[in-house]
Order: C-alpha cells, then sequence, then structure tokens
DNA sequence: TTCAAATATTATAATATATGAATATATAGA
DNA sequence: TCTATATATTCATATATTATAATATTTGAA
C-alpha cells in the first residue's frame, strides 16, 4: 500500500471527490443526467419536470455552474444551460450504464 | 425536457446520487482507488498511508461496506477490505483517467 | 484466563448542506 | 417608463456530515 499517497498529495483526491459530491444529489444528477440527453433547457422547463421549487433549482444550477459542469446561454429573459465537461458526459454515461 | 422524469421516478436518481456521495469524499474516494490498485489491505496499512486517526478510517470503511462497495474478510486480527463493486472500478478508472 | 494488537462503536462538537419563502435583478415589450 | 416573465440571491431553519477522543469488541497467543 506505499502509493497511497494522500497524506502527501491530497489534491488530486479532494478534486475528483469534489466533483462526486456536486454530482452526488438527486435533483443535479437528474439536471445533469437530462441536460446531457436534451443537449439543453431553461430553468422553467427543469423546474417544471423536477416539480421543485424554482429557488432550488436555480441554487442547484449555481452550483453546478461554480464546478464547471454547466455553463448558462441567455437568450431574452431565459438561460438556456448545457453540460460543457466532457469527462462528467463520460463519467455520467457510465454511471448509468 | 419530456424525459426529466424525477418526479414520477425519483429512485434511479436518488441510488446513483448516493453511489456518488459515497464515493465523493477524499480519504473514501482514495481507500478505494488505492484497494482496486492493491486488491487489499488491512485497516492499519490503509490508516499509515493516509495518516488519518484509526476511528476516522474505521467509520469511512463502515460507510463504504454499508454502500456495499468494499467488503471485509478478517484474518486473525486483521480485517481485510478489498473492493467489490464491478461498476465502481469502471468509474474510478474512468473518473481518474 | 489474561494480555496485547487490531478493529469497531459511541458520544459529541464543529461544520457543511439543503430547503423554501421572500426579495431582488434582468430582459422584452407595450 | 411600466409591466410581466424568467432567473438569481438572501435569509432562516432544518438536517446531514465530519472529525476526534474515549471506549468497547474481537482475536490469538502466552
Amino acid at each position: 500500500m506505499q502509493s497511497m499517497t494522500y497524506s502527501t498529495h491530497p489534491k488530486i483526491f479532494e478534486e475528483k471527490a469534489e466533483l462526486l459530491k456536486v454530482l452526488g444529489h438527486p435533483v443535479r444528477l437528474c439536471i445533469v443526467k437530462n441536460l446531457i440527453e436534451q443537449k439543453s433547457a431553461n430553468v422553467t422547463q427543469i423546474q417544471n419536470c423536477l416539480k421543485t421549487p424554482q429557488s432550488t433549482i436555480s441554487q442547484h444550477l449555481a452550483k453546478l455552474k461554480a464546478s464547471r459542469i454547466i455553463e448558462g446561454r441567455r437568450e431574452g429573459t431565459e438561460v438556456h444551460y448545457s453540460v460543457v465537461d466532457e469527462n462528467v458526459k463520460r463519467l455520467i454515461e457510465v454511471l448509468f450504464s
């Protein structure tokens, strides 16, 4: 077990764990999974499908955005979100396969 | 976004999210990653490499065990842990690739 | 049966996360 | 500029997670 280098090189584990933690919430996971399948959606569409209050959705989107998993493009009053992290797309595919 | 079925079929998202959450801790992720590479290790080995108190390690192992990600085989006074979930092995491989 | 080593459990305090209501902001059109 | 719609932010509260010390359990050997 010489290679268990968490104590000397914790960064990689902290980063990857942080990614899993952000994806590790049912609402966020559902958002990401479906944004991958649908390419893009706005907040109202997401909100209606999940039947979750708008502020809750918005906060989950903010967290996904802060982790650079998704990006939003404003079109008029709407904001269209999509998944921009290719590694996340691969991970989600494996997770649900 | 018709297929965003979280409100009607939340179970799959809850289950997968729970898995990600369990893996989404730096110490647990390090344990799992290294158990995959090393095949097996006991608690003392894990503890020494991570330089983390014994009870902390033991609790993380308990959580991984409860999620059926790892299993422990007692050999005398020691318990040897290994990763038994093949999907987790694939997921971790993608995560670190 | 006692002892030492390995591991697990419990209790508790600190911190982080999640939720929803209320409020604020941004944009387009009348 | 006023209004309606879409989205974001703030705030308070509830809940969950983490870490550590202390204690308990399990096992093998003397």
